[in-house]
RNA sequence: GAGGCCGUAGCUCAAUGGCAGAGCACCAGAUUGUGGAUCUGGCGGUUGCGGGUUCAACUCCCGUCGGUCUCCCCA
């Protein structure tokens, strides 16, 4: 048996996940809460395709997310075709296609698998899921710190808060007025940019050399190292104290500081950019975002349409959860009663009942054997099922069932007619 | 693409050159109408795969495949 057994089972790929019940049990209770989150600010769900044109992702995403990150294929006329590395291409094309008809402005989400071809480490796979939260046509503070807040409602919801996670800001154009003001040329700014980005992962002298290659002087370098030391928001930092006071004003002014080494490795972004990290530091960043004018006119669309918003992957959030011991214990099974049968002969009379009771919009389970009671029982127990309904000849003569609540440990007995209606009240 | 660590029962792991084991899980019974405990028994292995060294290999060596973590890169 076991040759065969070895030689059936073909592994999952490298970097895929398989989710159980009780696993999925877990994806959905944080889906949920996405959906509800997002939804709770009035934006409107969407989805695309999971495949698009290669091209698509040529136009913005890195170039190494492009080539050596994203699965791809040739369909039988010889189209290259990707599986999606991230959701946002597909949301700008989306809304690039319609951008004249829609009516702005414009608050979408989605949520959905993506894929990346890399090696997968703690918080990384091939294959992992993406929320993403957009508000386009509203080039405002306020659109800024909603779409923070959105984020904020969503880790409350699910039991983080600022002890555990932190949602660091920062403005690009504040960023490029310093660097500007230090004689910095605008034509080193994405490499400087760059290196502000790395700085909490490499030595300082590989900070100090990559400022030099990007043609800034040893006082230069000096000045915008103390600059990026100062966690005081200055005073002509104007956007963003408006961000500020918006996402004080809405409730989650305590989830959010500035960070002047939040900068975003992505060229695209163009005012405010944000992350979030674990307070104690031990994982990369848990989402990212920010605000870009661009991205549809990139694609083609006929019209500039700006935009603000955030990506979180739920790899390394489910990583922060499990540390902060968040995850709650679900049971993988929806049923609510377990209808058992007690011999061959009463087989017909519970499936009655369990019909009766599905009829009334219970979710209820049929033993589906005839067997011993406490193999059932402990069936019932095991599933997490908090119901269990006895019906043997003792109950049948008088027209009774028993109704055992199985966290309880008690039972009752209920008149067989009045069973649904009694269940409706307590188990749904 | 580079490197570290690890592959033994379904799962977590022990055995460091000398009979391949434990806990958990699963199945059955103790209890012929009642589930989280307890006790008893049972099922379960080509020690990832291939080669080498040895009287003897889970153990040492080489190769290979797989897992995991880190670097690279990245939201």
């Amino acid at each position: 048996m076991t040759w065969y057994y070895d030689f059936m089972i073909i592994q999952p790929l490298k970097g895929t996940r398989d989710f159980y019940p009780k696993d999925m049990a877990t994806r959905v209770w944080l889906f949920d809460h996405m959906r509800h989150s997002a939804k709770l600010f009035g934006y409107q769900e969407t989805e695309g395709p999971y495949i698009e044109p290669f091209e698509l992702y040529a136009v913005k995403s890195g170039e190494e997310l492009v080539n050596e990150q994203t699965f791809h294929l040739h369909d039988r006329g010889g189209r290259k075709i990707a599986l999606r590395p991230e959701i946002t291409p597909t949301v700008s094309r989306m809304l690039a296609q319609k951008s004249k008809e829609l009516q702005k402005p414009i608050r979408w989400f989605s949520i959905g698998p993506a894929w990346r071809y890399e090696q997968p480490q703690k918080g990384r796979g091939r294959e992992f899921f993406q929320w993403e939260v957009n508000m386009f046509a509203a080039n405002t503070p306020l659109a800024d710190a909603e779409v923070l807040c959105v984020a904020a409602s969503f880790l409350q919801s699910i039991g983080l808060t600022p002890n555990n996670i932190k949602l660091k800001i920062n403005d690009r154009q504040l960023v490029e007025k310093r660097l500007t003001s230090l004689g910095v040329s605008s034509t080193h700014f994405g490499l400087v940019l760059k290196a502000i980005d790395r700085k909490e992962k490499i030595p300082a002298s590989t900070f100090r050399e990559m400022l030099h290659a990007a043609g800034l002087s040893d006082q230069q370098q000096q000045k915008l190292e103390s600059l990026l030391s100062d966690k005081d928001l200055p005073d002509d930092a104007v956007w963003l104290r408006s961000v500020f006071d918006a996402t004080k004003t809405l409730g989650f002014g305590n989830w959010i500081e500035y960070d002047p080494m939040i900068v975003r490795g992505l060229l695209y972004y163009t005012r405010t950019v944000f992350e979030a990290h674990d307070v104690k530091g031990e994982f990369r960043a848990i989402f990212g975002g920010g605000r870009f004018d661009n991205l549809v006119e990139a694609l083609g669309g006929k019209e500039n349409i700006d935009g603000v918003g955030f990506a979180i992957g739920d790899m390394v959030l489910t990583l922060l959860l499990e540390q902060n011991k968040k995850i709650p214990i679900l049971p993988a099974s929806p049923t609510k009663i377990l209808v058992t049968v007690f011999d061959e002969k009463l087989v017909p009379k519970s499936i009655d009942l369990a019909r009766q009771l599905r009829e009334a919009g219970i979710p209820t389970e049929l033993y589906p054997i005839a067997t011993k009671l406490d193999k059932q029982l402990a069936y019932a127990d095991k599933q997490g099922i908090p119901y269990a309904v006895i019906l043997g000849p003792d109950e049948v003569k008088s027209d009774v069932v028993v109704v055992k609540d199985l966290l309880k440990r008690t039972q009752q007995k209920f008149l067989q007619r009045e069973l649904v209606h009694s269940m409706e009240s307590i188990a749904v």
